[in-house]
DNA sequence: TAGGGTTTT
């Protein structure tokens, strides 16, 4: 069958001809990814002698997108890897041959940090930009302007740099954001759309919508699988609990295997019908052409028809007829979960065909809405919820929250139901609930998420507006001054200006969000820079595995046999699991053991290669390696380590209650940290240390400073947490203190030469609430009629 | 002793 995209070929073609921007709308199996790069290479774009010579690029939101399309297409065009390649993270393919690359947009922001004009390539394609993804977005902002510099610089020399073509494809219509905002595009550009190949897909409303989503796709599901012919049933749910929950309800209805004693009737039953069709069919004395093989009889094609009380009706064709048959026995379900944490090779078995005999049966979250596609799936069971991560801003502190999708996402996922023919979507709620309370399509990315790392970036770029960089969608104004004033904390960027400083654009080229950047920039010292790369790596990567309630124990036992050296930093505990991990020769079996995920740990590890690299390029000072054998850290070091922590997280400070309330002194003594509130320095409310942290069963400390916080079902609680020393503050957080008067106790000290010196105490003052921390002591001296604090 | 959707440089 042809694609339907293949059909708009020419209208495609001269489109992008004509127009310097073209937005293409097809959806999922309307072939638009693999096709529109053929037609340009074979339009003779990327041809080093045709008129534009550079690569042809197609970003994809998604590695495994990126690697197997260039396969596709590499496949399709009988070329090698070396020419039609990809780039992702940790891997490349690309050449001096290359003319069609497909990359992850994240790798394409990158290089437009080197190369601002991308003057390598003369097509930008752009794909699945209906999801809004935060580097989808942000790519097209800055490839619309770097349109605008290419066809300047190619007016004035045309030989030397050619104008640049970009291509964006969605899968929606919801294209009115790039193609209506004159900031972006001056001219609107047209809109090609292109019929998909899907079959059409019925949908079914629940009359009624249940409380209950899982109750009631148990009950959907039970009723297709007794009643409905052949086909796979895809389920979507919002998270790891329902799904197993589920999983483990279908499984007891209808263990995975049918019984020996039915597949063996089946197969008796069929033999039988053959061997009675075979001689009816050979009566007329015709010459059956005896071809060799017997295994060729049957197995042809056979259809599921209905099933009812537990009996199979089934049509059986072979090459000599076909014929219908009844088999009783309780139906099998193949029943398997598909989340992203689980394992790869969890994930995989959903690709495999489903035993014979058995359905396939999917319990998914939104995995299987974009970045999975399972085969042979006739049946959608959408319960039209989501489990999405929300992030206040003001407060930062984020939380989980089930809520209902868009009417789009719903699109989307009955859609997977019309793949291999025509399907069916039974939706767990009411028609009147999806009209009057689904948004039309899913907020972007970029309003749900905090954006210090895109607009360092930007800056990095010379993009010193940020607030006029063209957006698809801009992001509330009170994000963009929260992320700049962060940046303004680390030292990114100058406070009063807002201008990228040196440290900052040193930031800018590590990849990795700016408190991590800034902790390795300051990391090296006393020879802890493998520590803090190997804390950054772990950080930036979900390292902890969903665990089994029965193994809450022996997981309790794992921390704490990896907090190591010192038990007061979660973090210094995951430079231990990283030590432990590479020392036990980064195995799978350690991962089993510890409760971790080994292809985080995996991630870790490239990333820590990524990351020396890195360091050692971008340093002339910097010497480093890595030891898959390090050390730990001594106690010195451990104290730096903290310090480093402390500096990537100065915004992230919280102090005892009572501690605060008491002056900023003394305090109540407590034996562990539970029920121990903590002040936090951007909210009213009072937040918890997390009973999974090492420091849970500890005594509390005064200060500490957390990686995240997270609002649970009862209590906001740390995540990542260390324990600091208030003494730090007003070293590490500058910024954020601000001096009393000098104390009359103990006594001042007078420098013996000039009299424009003395050695005082003062109460700092930590914060914007103005927490009273311990006096130190400072250096003054004589301003004019003022003493000021030295630096 | 609370609990967690999905990506990526």
């Amino acid at each position: 069958m042809k694609l339907p995209v293949c059909g708009e070929e020419q209208v495609i073609m001269e489109a992008i001809r004509n127009n310097t921007v073209v937005v293409i709308c097809g959806e999922t199996g309307s072939g638009k990814t693999t096709q529109v790069p053929q037609f340009l290479y074979e339009a003779g774009w990327s041809h080093p002698d045709s008129d534009n010579p550079g690569l042809i690029a197609i970003t994809q939101p998604r590695r495994v997108a990126a690697v197997s399309m260039a396969k596709r297409v590499g496949y399709e065009l009988n070329l090698p890897e070396s020419v039609v390649s990809h780039q992702i993270r940790y891997d490349v393919t690309t050449s001096e041959k290359t003319r069609i690359k497909f990359m992850t947009d994240g790798v394409l922001l990158r290089e437009l940090s080197q190369d601002l004009l991308l003057t390598k390539y003369s097509v930008i394609i752009i794909d699945e930009a209906h999801e809004r993804n935060l580097n989808t977005d942000i790519l097209i902002g800055v490839v619309s302007r770097v349109l605008k510099l290419r066809a300047e610089l190619s007016r004035e020399d045309r030989a030397k740099i050619k104008p640049l073509r970009v291509v964006i494809m969605s899968a929606t219509l919801r294209v009115s954001d790039f193609t209506e905002n004159s900031t972006l595009f001056t001219k609107p550009p047209p809109v090609i759309s292109v019929n998909a190949r899907q079959y059409p897909v019925s949908i079914h409303f629940n009359k009624r919508t249940p409380e209950d989503h899982v109750a009631e796709a148990f009950k959907k599901v039970s009723k297709i699988h007794d009643r409905l012919p052949e086909g796979g049933i895809l389920i979507f749910l919002t998270g790891q609990n329902e799904i197993q929950h589920l999983c483990k309800l279908l499984r007891e209805k209808y263990p995975s295997l049918p019984p020996k004693a039915a597949l063996e009737e089946r197969k008796r039953i069929r033999q039988a019908a053959e061997l009675e069709l075979k001689r009816d069919a050979a009566i007329p004395g015709e010459e059956s052409d005896s071809d060799d093989s017997d295994s060729d009889l049957g197995f042809d094609e056979e259809e599921l028809v209905s099933t009812k009380d537990g009996k199979w009706e089934y049509i059986y064709k072979c090459e000599y007829g076909k014929f219908t048959y009844t088999i009783s026995y309780a139906a099998p379900l193949h029943v398997l979960p598909l989340y992203s944490s689980l394992p790869t090779e969890a994930q995989l078995r959903v690709f495999q065909p489903p035993p014979e005999g058995t359905r396939l049966c999917v319990i998914a979250t939104n995995v299987a809405e974009t970045s999975v596609t399972i085969p042979g799936i006739r049946y959608v069971v959408d319960c039209g919820k989501a489990k999405e991560r929300r992030y206040d801003i003001k407060t930062g502190v984020q939380s989980f929250e089930v809520d209902w999708t868009s009417k789009a996402s719903a699109g989307q996922r009955a859609g997977r139901a019309g793949r291999t023919g025509p399907g069916h979507c039974y939706r767990l709620y009411s028609s009147a609930v999806f009209d009057h309370d689904f948004e039309q399509f899913s907020t972007p990315e970029i309003s749900r998420m905090p954006i210090e790392g895109v607009v360092l970036n930007m800056k990095s770029m010379g993009i010193d507006n940020v607030v006029n960089f063209p957006f698809p969608t801009p992001p509330e104004r009170q994000t963009l001054s929260k992320a700049e004033k962060l940046l303004g904390y680390l030292g990114a960027i100058d406070t009063d200006v807002k201008h990228i400083t040196p440290v900052g654009q040193a930031m800018a080229n590590l990849p990795v969000t700016p408190r991590f950047a800034k902790m390795l920039v300051i990391g090296n010292q006393q020879d802890c820079l493998p520590f803090v790369i190997a804390i950054v790596a772990a950080l930036s990567t979900e390292i902890a595995k969903a665990r089994r309630r029965l193994m809450r124990k022996k997981y309790f036992e794992s921390q704490i046999k990896h907090a190591g050296l010192d038990r007061s930093s979660d973090i210094l505990k995951l430079l231990n699991v990283v030590g432990a991990y590479e020392y036990a020769g980064a195995t799978a079996e350690f991962c089993e053991e510890n409760f971790l995920r080994s292809k985080a740990m995996e991630e870790i590890r490239k990333l820590r290669w990524q990351l020396t690299n890195l360091m050692a390029a971008l340093f002339e000072n910097v010497d480093v390696w890595v030891d898959p054998k390090m050390l730990p850290p001594t106690k010195r070091q451990i104290k730096f380590l903290k310090q480093v922590i402390t500096a990537g997280f100065i915004d992230s400070v919280a102090i005892r209650k009572d501690v605060i309330e008491n002056g900023g002194q003394g305090g109540t003594r407590f034996k562990n940290a539970r029920g121990v509130a903590y002040k936090l320095m951007w909210s009213e409310e009072e937040a918890f240390i997390h009973p999974g942290s090492i420091l849970y069963s500890q005594e509390p400390p005064i200060a500490l400073v957390y990686n995240e916080l997270f609002k649970g079902a009862t209590k906001t609680c740390f995540k990542g947490v260390t324990a600091i020393d208030t003494k730090w503050l007003p070293e590490i957080g500058k910024e954020f203190c601000s001096f009393g008067r000098p104390l009359d106790h103990p006594i001042p000290k007078y420098s013996e030469q000039t009299k424009d010196k003395k050695t005082v105490y003062v109460v700092p003052s930590f914060g914007p609430k103005g927490w009273p921390l311990p006096p130190i002591q400072v250096e003054m001296h004589r301003k004019g009629t003022r003493w000021v604090i030295s630096a």
